[in-house]
DNA sequence: CAGATTGGCTAGCACTGCTAGAATCAGTGT
DNA sequence: ACACTGATTCTAGCAGTGCTAGCCAATCTG
């Protein structure tokens, strides 16, 4: 039984490894340079080997996600308890929400742009996940009518992603992202 | 003389013939499908032709987006004209937008989620894109303050396009947004 | 009607995600 | 200690991608 439990443990480190090794490459030099074959290299094992692991790239890539989701929520955590009870929260978990959006563009891709093999907004979605959403759901309660707050972080989520997308990729210029993330906050707080 | 302006005439032609195909592929089947070689079947001429008009894929995908850029703003338009002046022009223009991401999502991807080789927020700016954010102006000015009417503009979008975004590749539930909808245009107005 | 030139096409490169089947290693029983 | 067996990893390959070099033919010029 031992060699069993020790064989599963290996295996799953080399799991780790390959997720690990994929975070990295994507951060590192975007999406479209995580090639399998680059990946397989970088945890010196063949291709197939990945797919013994996951079912494509596309599951690595939600593996991937999930770990980001991870870091996600617990810098939002960390903003969250920063700020002084009350108004501040909103500004500080917003924040942080962009600059971590600002600091792993490509990271931030996957997690939200990209199409993935995972289940969102349901009762089997991620732990991390899920936690994400609840600090915005704390940051906003405040400010939230009877019945309104998941709605409203809701809001918040999209307007923030909005925000960080379209300046990301050029749409919006980046010299005026202060103006724009001040007036939209001021405004969400009613 | 006059055999060479037939001659541009008719490239031109197969260029229009070019992005129109890329476009009704791209509708039909998503940006994965467009390929250089199905599109170059589509209009029935070999492969290295496309490239003889366009630097490369992106830069057809750029030209389709501007094409749904000028399709966009003809609705945006129409959208402002029949609300009755002040406040319903925000919606109906708001509702106009969201309607033709959903109508033609992956067209929308292409012009607003691809990175292209397009200049954006500057005057070399495609007219048909202005004219979008344009009308977005519009519809915000009731109640935007002194010198914060294209800052907010841009905030709309934004949040908008989060919106769109989110509920299209199923981070969002797409049974509550109208509610998410009404909440933020509501917000926003102030 | 011969010659020059422009143009499109065939064929191919280097790469992608993914997989079938060969090869190699481990653990087991004698 | 050794052959056997079964799981696991690798080699080699498929069908597809965007893109391009170089041939070939149709077109216009003198």
């Amino acid at each position: 039984m031992s060699i069993q439990a020790r064989r599963e443990r290996e295996r799953a480190e080399r799991e780790r490894l390959i997720v690990m090794a994929a975070r990295e490459l994507v951060e590192a030099e975007g999406w479209d340079a995580v090639t399998t074959r680059r990946l397989a290299e970088r945890v010196e094992y063949s291709q197939p080997v990945l797919y013994s692991h996951f079912k494509g790239k596309d599951a690595i890539m939600a593996a991937v996600a999930v770990e980001g989701s991870a870091d996600l929520a617990a810098e939002l955590r960390a903003a969250g308890r920063e700020a002084a009870p009350g108004q501040e929260t909103l500004a500080e978990v917003s924040a942080a929400y962009l600059a971590f959006g600002e600091r792993c563009p490509e990271l931030y891709d996957v997690m939200f742009n990209r199409v993935l093999p995972l289940p969102w907004a349901t009762p089997e979605t991620p732990s991390a996940l899920q936690e994400c959403f609840a600090e915005l759901c704390r940051a906003v309660r405040p400010m939230a009518g009877p019945g309104e707050e998941a709605v409203l972080a809701e809001v918040l989520w999209s307007c923030l992603h909005g925000l960080l997308t379209l300046t990301r990729n050029g749409r919006l210029p980046r010299q005026d992202h202060d103006r724009r993330l001040a007036l939209l906050l001021s405004r969400l707080a009613g």
